[in-house]
DNA sequence: CTGATCGCCAGCGAGTCGTA
DNA sequence: TACGACTCGCTGGCGATCAG
């Protein structure tokens, strides 16, 4: 199979021409006191500036379609499908906050949790800075740089868009015992900031996340420095289609191993009998997982 | 002072829900 | 069924804070 290619500056470019087709340079680009368009404010951009809202959207919708394609080809391996927000009551995966994408048996948007293979978190952004230029009635988009050259902070970066996930995630992992098998895979296109390296990595210690991947082999130019990996891999930079399609299959034949083996039903129903004598819900949730752990 | 980090906040758009 | 009010998640700029 022919290697797909992870996101580069292609496909940033790819989303603004395809997003012009249905929006004004205006609603994607801000606009300069010398009158041209930018993706993000220069960091020594001095001028007046405004908050662009209206290109939120369309950067969600396409992060997630295109990473709905790539997990298509993996789930099609086995036999199973990659679906777009999906619906899952007793993971309390409503229609207002579904799963970004799923790993699942059938191709239905609602969901039973016994049908759901793995479920994904899409956290991505315009990483790159661009102008938009205008050359004979047509479009082309010049790269200014990378992200640290802007004003922005795309992705992952956020601290805010990691809490975001964390938090979406733990309401999953409470939700019901039945998601205590499925793995959550958080997916972004930067790395993550220093000041999360062992929350990742603890996270996923703790079986509530069980990875942070990034899909930009090279989100800084000139070679620049960024993390390929954290100390126990909570955070991966993935450099091919391969590596990243290798990765997701060994994950997901782990976590079977893990379903198959690991704990007895009656295991499973002392654990719950002694969780519930807490007093929330939320300490109910710690208890059973500080018991599921040793 | 400068640069980095953090989390608050805003507007947009899509979807939901109540009402007639 | 139609429609408007409402909610929620998306994003990124901004002020506050801190280290050097």
């Amino acid at each position: 199979m022919a290697d797909k290619k992870l996101w580069t500056k292609y496909q940033e470019i790819d989303f603004f021409t395809k997003s012009l087709e249905v929006a004004s340079p205006e609603q994607l680009f801000y606009t300069t006191e010398d009158k041209k368009y930018y993706a993000y404010w220069p960091k020594k951009y001095k001028g007046v500036k405004t908050t662009l809202q209206s290109r939120n959207a369309f950067i969600g919708a396409y992060t997630e379609k295109w990473s709905l394609e790539l997990l298509k080809d993996i789930a099609r391996e086995l036999n199973v499908y990659a679906v777009r927000n999906v619906v899952c009551e007793e993971l309390e995966l409503t229609k207002g906050s579904p799963a970004d994408v799923a790993i699942c048996k059938t191709d239905s948007l609602i969901q039973k949790p016994e049908d759901i293979i793995a479920i994904f978190e899409v956290k991505m952004s315009i990483v790159w800075n661009w102008e938009l230029l205008k050359t004979n009635s047509d479009y082309s988009l010049k790269c200014l740089g990378d992200y640290q050259t802007h004003q922005g902070n795309p992705g992952l970066l956020r601290s805010d868009s990691m809490l975001k996930a964390i938090g979406k995630s733990i309401s999953v992992r409470i939700s019901s015992l039945n998601s205590a098998r499925i793995p959550i895979i958080i997916l972004g296109n930067t790395p993550v900031t220093k000041s999360y390296y062992t929350k990742v990595d603890n996270l996923k210690n703790y079986g509530i996340i069980q990875g942070f991947w990034s899909l930009n082999p090279s989100p800084l130019d000139n070679n620049g420095e960024n993390i390929k990996s954290t100390k126990i891999e909570g955070f991966l930079r993935f450099d091919s289609f391969s590596e990243f399609r290798n990765n997701l299959l060994i994950l997901l034949k782990e976590e079977q191993m893990f379903f198959a083996g690991m704990r007895t039903k009656h295991e499973l129903g002392r654990f719950v009998e002694i969780a519930n004598k807490e007093e929330t819900y939320e300490r109910k949730a710690e208890k059973l997982l500080s018991l599921m752990r040793d």
